[in-house]
DNA sequence: GGTTAATATTGACAGCGTCAACATAAGCGT
DNA sequence: ACGCTTATGTTGACGCTGTCAATATTAACC
């Protein structure tokens, strides 16, 4: 947290969305509000106007910036040179960790109610993500005969509703028992080998 | 709305359940409230005090209630004698159905910030969903070398992510662009047939 | 250096969930 | 039928919230 002089604070906008994203951390999507992130930076409860015009268009660039950050961690994870399915697999594992991580940060991205969805630049930085699962796809020989969009559609509802299954404790960990696999290993394989 | 007489009101506790997902239903999720409901039900703000120990108690008992209601479409769907793949499809598309007539019913379900997602009677209505889907794979003869939790899982997760993420206008409707399916049916097709 | 715009403060407002004190009526044993 | 106990409903208060209007302070620029 920065701060220039007692008046003007100088990076205010900044450190609200700092301090934003640590209240969200500890204590949760609902305890994420303009007073109590102003108290934290200690400044009056209505200096964030300033630079948000509501509640809402704060979540909302705390969304953007989320979204951001997952793109980060995937792309960090992914290396040039690994095969599809070695991709898929990173992919999927980066989204799971990210949100096992920081289950707070992956309720807010979705929480629709909370963020104005319309919002240009909080759905470029989530289209960036899904793209970057269709270039992986897309990169790819060995598919069958179903088009890209609907291959991402697949491997991206399939861990984003393992990853908020899992977040809400209706999931454990598990393993499968008849191949030993890790519970999201199998299920990345029943999406690449079929069910039958 | 029941209504007695004056004073005592006869079955309030019913009434506040039907007026909140009335409410729900109309003006989404975070405008259930103890005093909106109690006002629709034309009662104090603090009488449902009295059949709800809280808010979240409320929220509860209106998620026991959503899920039952989706097990019960899920059920009227599902005719005995489909084989495998019919039975799938159709649990599939009744999820989907639910959560796109009832956006609302659909994300108050899994918002485990506003239920308490400990409560016995909740897990239960949600797991009695959750073994409709066993119970259907289990019965099957004709699957793989995955143990059948990891395949419900799978599928859970898949129109549990699609459902999330239709119901947020993420993604669109859409076709398979190569085979012409329904993208429903055709990321169903994915996660039975294999990607390679 | 003085004017304008940006940024921060203070105070008010209605709405919220929760609690305590009190009012009314229903249920039940006698 | 009576009275006691318990269930249920009302009223009012508390501190919290997001938002707005009025005001104060400082930065930026001609």
């Amino acid at each position: 947290m920065t701060k220039a002089n007692n008046y003007h604070h100088g990076n205010l906008k900044n450190d609200l969305l700092e301090a934003a994203l640590i209240i969200l951390d500890e204590e949760g999507v609902d305890a994420v509000g303009i007073r109590q992130i102003a108290r934290k930076v200690g400044v009056a409860h209505s200096a964030p106007a300033n630079h948000f015009k509501n509640k809402q268009s704060l979540l909302t660039a705390l969304g953007e910036e989320i979204f951001q950050r997952l793109l980060q961690a995937i792309e960090s994870d992914l290396k040039q040179g690994d095969d599809l399915s070695e991709s898929i697999h990173k992919f999927c594992k980066s989204v799971l960790d990210f949100a096992l991580r920081y289950p707070n940060r992956y309720r807010l991205m979705w929480r629709k109610e909370s963020l104005d969805s319309q919002n240009p630049q909080l759905q470029a930085s989530m289209e960036r993500v899904y793209q970057k699962l269709i270039v992986l796809l897309g990169e790819s020989s060995r598919l069958k005969n179903i088009d890209v969009e609907s291959q991402a559609i697949a491997l991206w509802s399939l861990i984003h509703g393992y990853a908020s299954l899992r977040l809400d404790g209706n999931l454990s960990q598990g393993r499968d028992k008849l191949t030993g696999k890790d519970r999201l290993d199998a299920i990345i394989a029943v999406l690449l080998e079929g069910l039958y």
